[in-house]
DNA sequence: CTACCGATGCGCT
DNA sequence: GCGCATCGGTAGC
C-alpha cells in the first residue's frame, strides 16, 4: 500500500499504555494470505500487573514478553481459544498489547471462510475471533514482527483516529485504569463482557474519552 | 438490546 | 484441582 510502512521496533519498545494507544488505526497484515485489518481497539498488559500472563514467574509460555519487543505473544485461552498480543517496553520489561478487535480491509472471503459465517461486524471484534479469522495460532508466538518479509506485521498508513479509552475487558483488577484503547465510536470495537467492576463503575458502551 | 451459561484444555499468573 | 485477557447460543424484555 503506498505510503505504508512497517512499524519499527521501536515504535514498540516503549511502555505498554502508549503502544496499545498508537497502536489503534494501525493496519494488522497477514501479507501471506492478502489479509489486512485496521486495528481499533487494543489492551496494555503492563509488568507486575496482576492481570499480565508475565506476573509471577518466568515461563516457557510468557517469555516472548520479556524478549525484545515487536514479537508477537500468542496464548491459547479458555480451552479453545487464541489471542494475540505484541510485546512492548524494554528487552526485560515483560509488558504487552493485546489486539482485541479490527476492521476487516482486504481478504474478507478469507475471513468468512474462517469464521464460518458470521456477519461481517463480527469478523475480528474480539481478541479470539481476530485470531480465528486471520488464522493465528500458538505457533505463531515469538515471531518478529518488524521484519518487512515477515508474514505478520503492522504498519502506518497515516490513519489517525480518534481515540478513547476505559477499563480492560474481563479483567478485575486494575479495573480504575484506562488500559484499553479504542477508536472513537467505530463499530468494529468489541464490546464484549465488560468487567463486572468496570459494569460496576458506570458507564456503558464504548470507553470515555 | 441484555443476561446467562456451557464448552473446553492449558498453566499454575 | 481450579481459574481463565472468550465465544456463541438461547431466553427474555
Amino acid at each position: 500500500m503506498p505510503g505504508s510502512r512497517v512499524l519499527p521496533r521501536a515504535f514498540f519498545a516503549r511502555p505498554a499504555p502508549e503502544v496499545a494507544a498508537d497502536l489503534v488505526g494501525k493496519v494488522l497484515l497477514r501479507s501471506d494470505e492478502g489479509l489486512r485489518a485496521r486495528i481499533v481497539e487494543v489492551e496494555a498488559y503492563m509488568a507486575h500487573d496482576p492481570a499480565c500472563h508475565a506476573y509471577g514467574r518466568r515461563t516457557a509460555r510468557n517469555e516472548p514478553l520479556y524478549g525484545p519487543a515487536g514479537h508477537a505473544y500468542v496464548y491459547f485461552s479458555y480451552g479453545m481459544h487464541w489471542c494475540l498480543n505484541v510485546a512492548s517496553g524494554h528487552a526485560g520489561v515483560a509488558e504487552g498489547c493485546l489486539l482485541r478487535a479490527a476492521e476487516p480491509l482486504d481478504g474478507l472471503e478469507t475471513m468468512r471462510s474462517r469464521r464460518g459465517g458470521v456477519r461481517d461486524r463480527d469478523l475480528l471484534r474480539g481478541p479470539a475471533r481476530l485470531t480465528q479469522a486471520l488464522g493465528v495460532d500458538g505457533s505463531w508466538s515469538g515471531r518478529d514482527l518488524c521484519v518487512p518479509s515477515a508474514p505478520l506485521r503492522v504498519a502506518d498508513d497515516g490513519c489517525r483516529p480518534d481515540i478513547v479509552s476505559g477499563p480492560r475487558v474481563g479483567v478485575s483488577v486494575a479495573a480504575d485504569t484506562p488500559w484499553r484503547f479504542c477508536a472513537a465510536g467505530s463499530p468494529w470495537v468489541s464490546d464484549y463482557k465488560r468487567s463486572p467492576r468496570a459494569a460496576a463503575a458506570g458507564g456503558r458502551g464504548q470507553p470515555e474519552g
